[in-house]
DNA sequence: TCACCTTGTTAATGAGCGTTAACGCATTTC
DNA sequence: GAAATGCGTTAACGCTCATTAACAAGGTGA
């Protein structure tokens, strides 16, 4: 894996500062001269980047979706290639972990995919419902795999539920006044696992 | 309790078809025309009922707040009256219960309740963080009696990500195709409970 | 019957905002 | 060295939309 140190790219500067002002105020609550400011240009200078405003947050959404996805799809991989074969409880650990990593890395993507979705043209939408539920549908069979008792329906509302715990970081107050990084991320683990347990203990 | 029979008032109707158009597309996204027409009248007809659009939203989130505090305040005074004395695992059973129920009956509040918050004026912004704070250290404080061991911002963490989990019923897509709601309440009572035990076992 | 309040209506106003136009200036490319 | 290209700028356009103005009709009470 290839660590990057070259200069962010315009593109992504607009990007990275498009995603928290739109977490903080919502689509519709942030203008393009504002996006322009935080990245020291005049808000049509955007349109040398993006087609526009729309172009920024489907790209955002997408580029979440498709993230999600293949960051779990490499976990489940490399589980299936361990040489003590395929343990299920550790391959949910690992979904777990990296839906963490994201969600404290992140925080302001994480709340702008599930919050500005409707605002997306027909064909971005569809795609980031497509990308979205093939990440649940993964999660929801390692889940079943765990606890075999669970029926579909209920697995998947489960991992829902999970989801809505884990992307609850939001509003766990500022970065700052967290108890450690590795601390939270250590409860919600936790917490998780003793969700999904309880929920296979139907 | 006196259940009410009587035909909803306009303000009400307003209230509720705002709610619900708030939640599906946002604070911004939706105009007041559209309100209007949601309930029979037009746009600016409004205004013989509220002061602008800010002040239905305003009245919406103080509403929301406010019920979720004085029913977590009753079920905790009910508790405290049992004649076998307070049982605390009881009483967090009696909150999640009642967080579910607005939850599930509430869905579009739910959804406003911790996404447009910051289209409030500040003085009204400032009295839903406060019952919502009250709220949170209602919770917290049951939750430390069943599980002593928690130091207070690990029980705080907790709570809000168990928040986030009740609060996940928007995603869990459309009420039909929920498994009913029975089903649905236990499961996620379930899962609010094994997450906080595996949260009470650091 | 007349005044008045309630609850609507449609038309006009005015601000905000996404987007495009027209232009300037380095830097690269041939 | 000239042309093209990349990346900005400011000014202007046009649309949406919350809000206000002006007016109408039904009901109620003196």
């Amino acid at each position: 894996m290839a660590t990057r140190t070259d200069a962010p790219t315009r593109r992504e500067q607009i990007l990275k500062e498009a995603a928290r002002l739109f977490a903080e105020r919502g689509f519709h609550g942030v203008g393009v001269d504002e996006i322009g400011a935080a990245v020291g240009i005049s808000g049509p200078g955007l349109y040398r980047h993006f087609a526009g405003k729309d172009a920024m947050l489907a790209e955002l959404l997408v580029g979440i979706s498709g993230q999600l996805l293949t960051g779990a799809r490499r976990r489940v991989a490399e589980a299936d290639g361990e040489p003590a074969g395929r343990d299920p409880g550790r391959v949910l650990d690992s979904l777990i972990e990296g839906h963490i990593d994201f969600a404290l890395d992140d925080r302001p993507l994480i709340t702008l995919h599930d919050r500005e979705l409707d605002r997306l043209r027909d064909t971005d939408r569809k795609l980031v419902r497509q990308l979205q539920r093939q990440y649940v549908e993964l999660w929801v069979g390692v889940v079943r795999e765990v606890y075999p008792d669970l029926a579909e329906p209920t697995a998947r509302s489960a991992v829902h539920s999970v989801f809505g715990l884990l992307n609850s970081t939001p509003h766990l107050g500022r970065p700052g006044s967290l108890p450690g990084r590795g601390v939270t991320a250590g409860l919600l683990h936790r917490m998780a696992r003793g969700a999904f347990a309880a929920a296979g203990s139907e």
